[in-house]
DNA sequence: AAACGATTGTAAATAGATTCACAAACAGGG
DNA sequence: CCCTGTTTGTGAATCTATTTACAATCGTTT
């Protein structure tokens, strides 16, 4: 699928990957490197992953390789990371308070502003320095907020709901920790976040030996 | 890439999706669903689901479709979810503890039957149910409790490390939520849990517009 | 018992993604 | 300043996945 502007969106998926296999790299102290030695490190093919950025610019240079540091910039550019995103959590239960204080979001640029609950007893309530508010105001708050991602952690059964919900407001990207595959609009991206599906793919090679 | 015995990885993929789907179908009390039906029901062609299924045999019957009940029990056989399969979980932090008290394993046929860490301070307590055990005493102890599939939830910069333990003690399959992507043998299978790199992907389409 | 509408399973065609392979470009050394 | 050893960027070739298209089959109706 080339869902925008000609790029396939398996490219556009392995983009964080070299991302951060890159600020690894440069954390340790790296200047260059070739499409060589980040294959071998991502196991990848250097041709794809040459392939890859070339959708977007000419980034290398020949018999060296590439600037980590300058091809770190054009990463984060081309993904829209020079920035920060705003984000909303939705469905604050044990998943939802422990996705509002993990620590791993901020430095990667996502904040989460606001979060979003339907129980009376839990509107209110502050978790992780947030005040829970109801999920009947969330087009209003969201709005004001700026909020741009919502991520969704409410039991399966009211998944599509809250989702369709939140695509009247206007979020075109969710993230979707619900056991669900929802439906959304083609304008809508939404990905989801499932331990279970990873599993259940991987007892196939287990057991069919 | 066809991995094994020659059905595609990616149609391996997708069997969970339908499994998921079919599960909620027979359980709203339906019957029997076309390709048809099913597809939009996941947004998926319904070529693409007969295709799939056709490289494991005929589930379904002309004009009628497919008897649900009698399909969920061929994908759970296909996909080897017709047993139990025993889980370790690597690192008792605060993902760790989240990871074996979460209810959505069990239910599906998987047990987390014991857990590991390195620290001092937590070898040795109780964290839901299961006494945490030294990870430097990992093969003995998984071998004991047959560990067929081991969650990996320490911090990045001793994940390969971890890994390369594991895999050195006989695991298969891994579920990596360390923000790493990790090098495995390739009769090793390892899927990662990466929320930043999910969102990573979609802020690409919110900016680019 | 024949005719009908629905739906599968799959071979062939199309579309898409990856890899190959090489000319062009660059750094370093003699 | 030219030669050597690398490594990029990319068209063309290959490989993989998806979609099309339709004969075969099934239950139902007439
Ligand atoms: N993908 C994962 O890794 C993962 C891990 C754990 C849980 N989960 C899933 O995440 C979801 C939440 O799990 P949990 O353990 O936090 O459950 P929980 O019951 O503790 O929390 C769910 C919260 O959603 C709220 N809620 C219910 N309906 C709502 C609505 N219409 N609008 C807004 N909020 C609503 C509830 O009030 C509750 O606070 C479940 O679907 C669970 O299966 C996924
Ligand atoms: N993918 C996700 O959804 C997600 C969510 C939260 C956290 N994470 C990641 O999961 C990991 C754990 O997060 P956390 O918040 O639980 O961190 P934490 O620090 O609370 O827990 C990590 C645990 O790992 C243990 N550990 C360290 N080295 C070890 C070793 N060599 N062998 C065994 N155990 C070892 C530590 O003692 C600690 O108990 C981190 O890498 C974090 O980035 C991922």
């Amino acid at each position: 699928m080339t869902t925008h502007s000609g790029v396939p969106e398996v490219v556009v998926d392995r983009l964080p990957q070299y991302l951060r296999a890159l600020a690894q790299l440069e954390s340790s102290g790296f200047d260059v490197i070739s499409s060589q030695q980040l294959g071998e490190l991502l196991q990848v093919t250097p041709a794809q992953i040459r392939k890859d950025l070339s959708y977007f610019g000419r980034f290398g240079k020949q018999g060296r390789g590439y600037s980590i540091s300058h091809l770190l910039e054009r990463l984060r550019n081309i993904l829209g990371l020079d920035q920060t995103w705003n984000v909303a959590v939705v469905g604050v239960g044990r998943l939802g308070r422990s996705i509002i204080s993990y620590p791993g979001f901020e430095p990667e640029g996502f904040r989460v502003v606001c979060a979003f609950d339907s129980d009376p007893a839990v509107v209110g309530q502050v978790a992780g320095g947030l005040t829970v508010y109801n999920f009947a105001d969330y087009a209003e708050i969201a709005e004001r907020e700026h909020v741009q991602i919502a991520i969704v952690a409410v039991p399966a059964n009211v998944a599509q709901a809250v989702i369709d919900n939140l695509v009247a407001a206007g979020v075109k990207s969710i993230l979707n920790y619900a056991p669900k595959s929802a439906l959304t609009p083609p304008d809508v991206r939404i990905r989801n976040v499932d331990p279970v599906v990873s599993l259940q793919s991987m007892t196939y090679y287990l057991s069919a030996v």
